[in-house]
RNA sequence: GGGGGCGUAGCUCAGUUGGUUAGAGCGCCGGCCUGUCACGCCGGAGGUCGCGGGUUCGAGUCCCGUCGCUCCCGCCA
């Protein structure tokens, strides 16, 4: 358990932790308390393994000793509430559970006192081998967390806090609160809204990060903050998003992006040395965003194994294959990969065509290196020179598997980013216990949105570009922009912001958003801008994702003390639930009646 | 919003081409048991097969709808 026990001034209930029950208080008197693990009735013998937060001991019920609590102990079930006082006894040699850390010892019973009379609980908590439904567990979620598992996750959580603020203390940083009820701050998510009574019509959002906040604590010359903030999203779950969620939030001034990522290089060094996680070679490799996307097809690259993508676009601008041809022409691009040798049935490669498609693409080609050329359905419309040189481009050898997706630029990248980690795990390529690390770089500024026909920014609006901003090329600009990525799961982004006024004007300009629109929205940061505003920047990480990695949880519902489920619903309050006239009607809210559910 | 998976006892699951009274393990209840530790042995209770409709002589099983849980896409750093 997280720091050792803690010291407990004796009462009526208990003076010892089950799990402080050990050699040094053989022989002597000690009080327990805890719930009741497992119940051993021999008859005229029982055992009762008693579990606190520290661990379990085996309470020894004996009718000589005292017949009321023997009495009692009978009457015992799983998750009673017990306090039990006796003599603490070495066991004889062949009554030791080596299992169980108190397992040289138990605590013979001279009285006890049933606290609580539990129900049954509708699941096992322990001796049961198989897994529950998180639907159960959900519901009855403070039973869920008596269970190991999920205590010890809690407290991996704690310990990883702990040594976030640990550090960030010894590094000067103040920990500062900002507001949740708050003012829509645009991180392109939906926001939660919460209506005002005293300004009827006027609704509050709950923060998607305290970005704008953190921004203006280094205008007013806080120079070092960091908060570990609820942050809220109304978008669809996952296993690795909630609608309400956690950040490490920093922010420091006069930093370039060296200082901001040497800082939190020591800092996840120093959380994972704290809480067991990864031994990590300093400095964290960076990658450019560019050079991700060229090897790996996505800004958040798997680095624990090689199946790199290839450009072929070059080699085949002038094939024959028209469906080759046409996308380069038309400003796509052909990218492949080499899946090494393999021998799959044709079952299993039509399998990949339709998960291509069901990435997005049109198509894919396949085929295996044979001779000079290709074993392939696509190996005829292709010349030998021509497939000579895509052998080349993609390094393949005899019987080499070769993926091919042509199409726009992005979706080439992301379907073949995708099927390169969907192959590693079917080929088993990733290698079990290695972490890899890595920063992504000198992101762009901006992306093209093609349906809105504008430029968006690609982490926030406030992110400084590299050297001066070009409004009349947009998308050449770069970044001051870097994202944490552990085995290929996104960790935690951050940038150098903009500190100037008429800079973060221009940059609006160039998102489409008008001086008046930028000053209904954004007047009091720009305001603030002009009263000497610092260079900053800094980053916040998803800290539940960062405790699932280091918990080896599947989802990141396993180390959330109450998550919501899938559809964004607390099983155990109920929550969100409908709300009486009267608050409705105190709000100024008429819903209209579909959205009256049950009413 | 779309696609996939699941829904049978308190829990985890099995249930054949539609066919008699729906099963198992764990848990629960009762009895026996003085060294167990997932104690053991004997006995017992416990089911709206998610819900609604349909096909059929007959539905846990087939069809339609619906709800819930879950994974993924969209969305979201």
């Amino acid at each position: 358990m997280s720091g050792g026990a803690p010291t407990i001034r004796p009462n009526a209930f208990r003076d010892t932790w089950c799990g402080e029950v050990l050699g040094d208080r053989v022989d002597s008197k000690a009080k327990v308390a805890g719930w009741v693990h497992r119940r051993r009735d021999h008859g005229g013998l029982i055992f009762i393994d008693l579990r606190d937060r520290t661990g379990i001991v085996q309470l020894v019920f004996h009718p000589d000793r005292s017949g009321e609590a023997f009495a009692l102990g009978h009457e015992l079930r799983a998750e009673d509430v017990l306090s039990a006082a006796g003599t603490v006894v070495r066991r004889s040699e062949d009554t030791i559970n080596p299992d169980l850390p108190t397992g040289e010892f138990e605590l013979q019973v001279a009285s006890a006192e049933r606290l609580a009379d539990a129900d049954t609980p509708p699941f096992q908590i322990e001796g049961f081998s198989g897994e529950v439904g998180e639907d159960a567990r959900l519901r009855h979620r403070y039973l869920d967390l008596r269970r190991e598992p999920m205590r010890e996750a809690l407290a991996l959580r704690h310990r990883v806090t702990a040594a976030m603020r640990e550090f960030l203390d010894g590094e000067g940083f103040l920990d500062v609160e900002t507001p949740v009820l708050t003012r829509s701050t645009p991180e392109g998510a939906r926001d939660f809204l919460v209506p005002s009574r005293l300004q009827r019509g006027s609704f509050y959002a709950l923060p998607q990060s305290p970005q704008l906040f953190k921004q203006l604590l280094m205008v007013a010359g806080l120079e070092r903050y960091y908060q570990i903030a609820r942050c809220f999203r109304d978008e669809d779950l996952r296993a690795d998003r909630q609608p309400d969620f956690t950040q490490l939030d920093i922010e420091m001034s006069f930093v370039d992006v060296d200082d901001v990522l040497d800082l939190n290089e020591r800092l996840i060094a120093h959380v994972f040395e704290r809480t067991g996680g990864p031994a990590l070679e300093l400095p964290i490799q960076r990658l450019r965003y560019d050079e991700s996307m060229a090897r790996f097809g996505t800004d958040r690259p798997d680095m624990r194994f090689g199946l790199e993508l290839a450009d072929l676009s070059d080699a085949v601008a002038e094939t024959e294959f028209k469906v080759f041809r046409s996308v380069v022409e038309s400003g796509g691009a052909v990218r492949g990969l080499n899946a090494g040798r393999r021998e799959l049935p044709r079952s299993v490669l039509d399998g990949l065509i339709t998960r291509a498609q069901e990435l997005g693409a049109k198509g894919l080609v396949w085929a295996f290196r044979e001779g000079e050329g290709w074993r392939s359905p696509t190996a005829k419309f292709l010349s030998e020179s021509e497939l000579r040189d895509l052998n080349r481009r993609l390094g393949a050898e005899e019987g080499d598997l070769l993926l091919v997706v042509a199409d726009r630029r992005r979706v080439a990248d992301a379907v073949l980013g995708q099927l390169r980690i969907e192959l590693a795990e079917r080929f088993d390529l990733i290698p079990a216990g290695e972490d890899r690390l890595i920063w992504i770089v000198e992101w762009p500024l901006l992306e093209w949105n093609a349906e809105e026909e504008r430029w968006d920014p690609l982490h926030h609006p406030f992110t400084a570009p590299a050297g001066e901003f070009d409004p009349d090329s947009p998308g050449e600009a770069r970044a001051l922009a870097y994202d944490l990525v552990w085995n290929g799961q996104e960790m935690g982004g951050g940038s150098i912001r903009i500190h100037r006024a008429d800079v973060q004007r221009a940059l609006f300009a160039a998102l489409g958003i008008d001086e008046e629109e930028a000053d209904a929205r954004f007047g009091f940061l720009l305001e603030a801008l002009r009263y000497g505003a610092p260079p900053h920047g800094g980053i916040a990480y998803g800290l539940d994702r960062i405790v699932q990695r280091l918990a080896g949880a599947d989802s990141i519902r396993d180390v959330i003390a109450f998550p919501k489920t899938a559809s964004g619903i607390d099983a155990l309050t109920g929550a969100p639930a409908p709300v009486g006239e009267m608050q409705l009607k105190e709000l100024g809210i008429a819903l209209h009646r579909r959205g009256l559910a049950g009413h």
